[in-house]
RNA sequence: GGGCUCUUAGCUCAGCUGGUUCAGAGCACCUGCCUUACAAGCAGGGGGUCGUAGGUUCGAAUCCUACAGGGCCCACCA
């Protein structure tokens, strides 16, 4: 059968989810030959509807439990919902407005009947919505927190945690939310920042002239008012200590206190306080026994108490007061202001604190396990993050105020004695008949006598119980199922009810089992949309899953939800996301059929070399993925693992196997091979099984034969073996080659039909055999050969050490080519450089471990024979010089005893505009004439230090002492890092080209012609030069003293030219650095006559030849120049623009202090 | 205000006990291709001073300190 050309999920999900149901792959019972591995399901809303938040959540319980299944545990995912008192209360009783029936008007009997038929009717669409996610829950389990054994087990708890004492009935300040009519627990209130006024009060004084002056936002609460407070440091107010104020509005005399709780700075220092309106102020109330006067109803309106504005709702009664106070000029001002209010989460109603009469559970001691094994990682929290916050609000944890003024939920199983506030608590309604006639004496009193607590038990106190009950093991404690799943393997829940939910969980789970409800706590994060606003339906911005599933499938969604997803972090959500997930199911759609088309044959003929080796390399890299992906879970890393399976499948199997592995256009492929394939296939399938259940199980089926009983949800999970990493490596290595050859052809406009010739300068051939064979056929290759020499005409590529070449047709531009090569020596000689550095620190090469040294050696040996590779494509450079050069950018660095060095700098600047200068003038040492050997080496050594630190390419060593003495050892010192210059031998060189037979002089200094430096030199170059040297010291301090025009500096160099030392001579060297300044009046002296050689310009020649001719020449300036000396003085400074021609600014080097 | 946590490519995130997993992935982007499984595709490519400033170290994205800017939790000012 022909198979459509793109995968349509909506016909292939509802077929397979029938025949898992069918099949009952999904049930799970008691199986001593297994071991269990238990998810509960975080019971949504029992009439909720399937969000964004849910699908995540559930895509990752889905995933772990079928992965789980496939391994072999006795997978057992429980489903159910929770009855959600106050969530579905407020719904039922919208429901009943619309109809136009109020609550109250009701009986409790009458409104459950209606709340029961809305849950029959809405409940659990919820749970038909995850079976379209291909949930793999065991739906006969589905449970329900109001079911009459979950609801048994509640009540148990309820009243077996109150003869134990846990539980106590209290008057307590609550958050009471006035719409809903109920209290709320502090979790469920949002503080938010509103603008508000805050009113400045008068109180008049009883007894006397004059008033005090309160601030407050809530005027109305003043009818509730038992004192006025101030603070006792206050020396404003201490003469009111003791005296009563009249409370405005209701003429109260109240007395005025004093207490440390009164912050002084605030508003007017003094504060009212309404004890049953504000938690502090109850405080306060309570230290001073004040009276406590509540004067709101259960609705926020004015009650009886507050004497006025009674019946009012208490915004109302508000602007009431304030209007009242003004008129009894009672109101000083009124200031805006800008406070935190707390709001219902669930009704949005401003909260109003109140007295009530609660139920509450002590927790202090319940808690201790819960706190202590999580603190021990006896229960894991993923990410871990959130184990400290959970520590710090366990070890902070408030009693539990457990009763809601609800109908719909558990209703308290107290029953209160006539006439009193007495009561007895147990189960049944005999039980408590039991034990009331008992505590009363009164053995006649019957049902009816008794009544019944009103309110309900809050929500979670059914849930906390929900690892347990889903069991029925509060009932039943040793009952099989219990025994067997408790306790759970993973909880997957959200962070925001860590606390409302999970940690109570943990506490009930010691309570009743004496041990962990789960050992992992998978955090999801929040869902938000790309920006990263929480998806809401209020905002619009939540797309209903179920047209998700529809558009991308099933597969497609759960891998879109989870492609960026780790443990705790949000999940920025994009439908991009989805259709990528959908992309996936349809490329693998596609490898299907492929596979599924081709013609096979049993000629073994057909079975290719290169086959062999693709189906090892695949079977390497899925054992090699396998044991990734195994470690993702282990972790919980559910994204990455996603991940995995994701390149595994595209990348390597796709991308790269089934390509090399394909028949040609119409071939058939030997049955042998093709096996192997769909083998590979399936074990791929079984990997993506848990992420995509839909497609995999297709797949699965379609590509062999199979049992009507056989199904991937309970095939094995394939277990990693061993595998053969190097043929991983090679194939690295193979596709490599691949990819530059690909490259090549894009560069060149080569069809990738057309084949190319390849060759290859290896130095061994073992690094890419047997996965060489692949590259035939995936870079369409006519021809492979090894080579010794470089191929011409060709386009070529580096694999580490290893040159490949490309015979193209066109001529290679020459230059374009220079360049690239160019760059990439340039990286590599950075590269290397850092290496050596590295290499040269004795710290290094003492402290760090052999490996990393081994590592960085061979790291620098791998980079210089690159660097020599592409040295000898350029085809100009000697193997020395490219190992020794720097990169072209890097500043040349140039030091002379002084500043006659500068112009040496300056003759360079001139033929190498663009280069960067770093000169150094040892002037704390001038002049290095005077000093030894080996002083001038140690001052060398040093300053090619500050220049090696500064990466220079070049070393001029621009002194004619220091180039004598400290050259060869500088050029030792340097090595391969920089390539050092002197003044002297490129003059030596320039006489050798030019000169033969002849006979030159020198000028110099005393220093310089005493040590016949280059009176040897140029014998030693055997062209029968005679040298004739004069000392001329006159000549420098006039120099520097500025005498360079005029007769008389003219006068003076005529009598040395005229000695006759210097007689016959066919050119003159200018020996030292400062004399470039006197060429003029030099020349003038001979007429033309003799050449003058300027030192500095042969010098900065000769360096601009090495510079192109090892393509070092910085083409485009970086950095400014820059000018040290080891001795500041502003003589100095001024005598840089003699010698450099300009001005520079120099900077001290602290080199010698 | 207290506690926790984070800052790495245009976006979302990996990067473990300091050193070849050291600067990475996916997406996005750019270029060229309708090549007989797949245009929901193929091939190739360019992106980052690892928030800032110090310190420790032979060596710091990684450890320490301060600062700046996000996030979460708790408490809450009349």
């Amino acid at each position: 059968m022909e198979l459509a050309k793109k995968y349509n999920p909506r016909e292939v999900e509802d077929k397979w989810y029938k025949k898992w149901i069918a099949n009952r792959y999904f049930n799970s019972k008691p199986n001593p030959a297994k071991r269990p591995f238990t998810i509960v399901i975080p019971p949504p809303n029992v009439t909720g509807v399937l969000h964004m938040g849910h699908m995540l959540n559930n895509t990752i319980q889905d995933i772990l439990i079928r992965r789980a299944r496939m391994q072999g545990f006795e997978a057992c995912w429980v489903p159910g919902t929770d009855h959600a008192s106050i969530a579905t209360e407020a719904r039922v009783v919208n429901m009943l407005k619309e109809k136009g029936i109020e609550k109250n008007s009701l009986t409790r009997q009458e409104f459950l009947k209606y709340a029961w038929e809305w849950k029959e009717k809405h409940g659990g669409i919820i749970l038909e919505q995850l079976k379209k996610l291909g949930a793999s829950c065991d739906w006969e389990r589905t449970k329900f927190t109001m079911d009459d054994d979950y609801s048994e087990s509640v009540i148990r708890v309820f009243v077996d945690l109150y003869n134990k004492g846990k539980i106590y009935r209290g008057v307590r300040m609550v958050n009471w939310d006035p719409q809903a009519k109920t209290a709320v627990s502090d979790e469920e209130v949002n503080y938010r920042e509103v603008k508000s006024k805050l009113y400045f009060v008068k109180y008049k004084i009883v007894g006397e002239e004059g008033d005090i002056v309160v601030a407050t936002t809530r005027p109305e609460t003043i009818l509730g008012d038992t004192a006025v407070c101030v603070n006792p440091a206050d020396e404003r107010y201490t003469r009111f200590h003791g005296k009563k104020v009249i409370v405005p509005l209701v003429n109260r005399e109240v007395p005025v206190i004093a207490d440390n709780y009164v912050d002084m700075t605030f508003g007017t220092g003094c504060l009212k306080i309404t004890p049953a309106h504000d938690i502090n102020d109850y405080e306060i109330g309570n230290r001073f026994n004040l009276e406590i006067i509540d004067i709101f109803n259960d609705d926020g309106t004015i009650s009886e108490k507050g004497q006025v504005f009674v019946g009012q709702d208490r915004f109302k009664a508000r602007s009431l007061a304030a209007k009242q106070l003004e008129e009894d000029g009672l109101l000083v001002k009124i200031e805006e202001y800008v406070n935190k209010v707390g709001y219902s989460e669930r009704t949005d109603a401003v909260i109003e604190p109140k007295l009530s009469m609660q139920w509450f559970l002590s927790m202090k001691e319940i808690s201790a396990p819960a706190l202590e094994n999580v603190v021990n990682d006896n229960i894991q929290l993923v990410p871990a993050k959130f184990k400290n916050t959970y520590k710090h609000w366990m070890e902070n944890v408030k009693d539990w105020c457990i009763s809601r003024q609800l109908w719909w939920g558990h209703r308290i199983p107290a029953y209160y004695l006539p006439n009193t506030n007495e009561f007895v608590v147990a189960e049944t309604d005999a039980e408590a008949l039991e034990l009331a006639r008992k505590k009363t004496g009164n053995a006649q009193l019957t049902l009816a006598d008794l009544r019944q607590d009103e309110d309900v038990l809050d929500t979670w106190c059914s849930s906390w119980l929900w690892p347990i009950a889903v069991f029925d093991g509060i009932r039943y404690p040793d009952n099989e199922d219990i025994n067997y799943y408790y306790p759970t393997n993973v909880l997957v829940t959200a962070p925001e009810i860590l606390f409302f939910w999970v940690a109570r969980m943990i506490i009930s789970g010691y309570e009743y089992r004496n041990d962990k409800p789960f050992s992992d706590v998978y955090l999801t994060g929040i869902v938000r949309d790309a920006k990263r606003r929480k998806m809401s339906k209020s905002l619009g911005n939540s797309p209903d899953p179920l047209d998700l599933i529809r558009d991308y499938g099933a597969d497609g969604v759960r891998t879109g939800m989870l492609f960026s997803s780790p443990a705790g972090n949000d999940l920025l959500f994009d439908v991009k996301l989805c259709e990528q997930g959908r992309n996936f199911s349809n490329k693998i759609w596609n490898a299907l059929r492929l596979v599924k088309g081709w013609n096979t044959t049993n000629d073994q003929h057909t079975i290719r070399e290169s086959d062999e080796v693709a189906i090892e390399w695949m079977e390497a890299r899925i054992n090699q993925v396998l044991l990734e992906i195994d470690d993702h879970f282990g972790k919980f890393r559910i994204s990455d693992a996603l991940l995995s399976v994701y390149k595994l499948i595209w990348d390597d199997f796709c991308s790269w196997f089934l390509e090399a592995i394909k028949p040609d256009f119409e071939q058939p492929i030997a049955l042998i091979t093709r096996n192997r394939v769909v083998d590979i296939f399936e074990k791929l399938m079984k990997i993506a099984h848990p992420f995509m259940p839909f497609i995999s199980e297709e797949v699965y089926q379609q590509l062999k034969d199979r049992a009507d009983s056989d199904s991937i949800v309970i095939a094995a999970w394939p277990k990693p073996e061993n595998f053969n990493k190097e043929i991983i490596e090679k194939a690295q290595k193979a596709f490599e080659v691949v990819a530059n050859v690909r490259n090549i052809r894009q560069q060149k406009q080569i069809s990738p039909k057309e084949s190319v010739r390849l060759f290859a300068k290896l130095e061994n051939l073992e690094t890419y055999f047997p996965a060489s064979k692949m590259i035939w056929r995936l870079a369409n290759i006519s021809e492979l050969d090894i080579v010794t020499e470089k191929i011409e005409n060709a386009m070529s590529f580096h694999i580490g050490a290893d040159e490949w070449f490309v015979p193209v047709n066109m001529t290679i531009d020459r230059d374009t080519e220079i360049d690239i090569v160019q760059k990439e020596i340039d990286y590599l000689v950075g590269f290397l450089q850092s290496v050596l550095k590295k290499l040269d620190n004795e710290k290094f090469v003492n402290n760090a471990p052999a490996n990393v040294l081994e590592m960085e050696r061979k790291k620098g040996h791998d980079a210089e024979k690159r660097i020599v590779g592409l040295g000898r494509k350029i085809g100009r450079i000697t193997i020395d010089e490219i190992v020794s050069m720097a990169r072209a950018t890097d500043p040349i660095g140039i030091f002379d005893s002084g500043i006659g060095g500068l112009t040496v700098a300056r003759a360079v600047k001139r033929v190498l505009p663009e280069e960067q200068l770093i000169y150094f003038g040892d002037t704390a040492h001038l002049p290095y004439g005077d000093k030894s050997t080996a002083a001038i080496q140690a001052y060398s050594i040093k300053i090619c230090d500050i220049f090696l630190q500064r990466n220079c390419k070049v070393i001029l060593i621009a002194c004619n002492s220091a180039s004598a003495a400290a050259t060869d050892l500088v050029t030792e010192y340097v090595s391969k890092r920089a390539r050092v210059f002197n003044v002297i031998d490129p003059v030596v060189n320039y006489l050798r080209e030019k000169y033969r037979e002849s006979t030159i002089g020198l000028i110099g200094t005393k220093q310089t012609v005493g040590s016949c430096v280059y009176d040897n030199k140029t014998a030693a170059l055997g062209n029968n030069l005679v040298l004739k040297s004069l000392a001329t010291p006159l000549l420098v301090p006039m120099i520097e003293e500025g005498f360079l025009q005029g007769d008389i500096s003219q006068e003076i160099i005529n009598e040395y030219l005229k000695k006759p030392s210097l007689k016959d001579i066919e050119a003159l060297i200018l020996g030292c650095t400062h004399y470039p300044l006197i060429k003029e009046q030099v020349r003038n002296y001979y007429g033309g006559a003799v050449e003058i050689i300027d030192s500095s310009e042969i010098v900065a020649a000769s360096l601009k030849a090495f510079l192109e001719y090892n393509l070092l020449v910085n083409t485009k300036r970086v950095a400014d120049d820059l000018f040290m000396v080891s001795d500041y003085t502003e003589s100095f400074e001024s005598l840089t623009k003699l010698f450099f021609g300009e001005q520079v600014q120099l900077e001290k080097n602290t080199l010698w202090e």
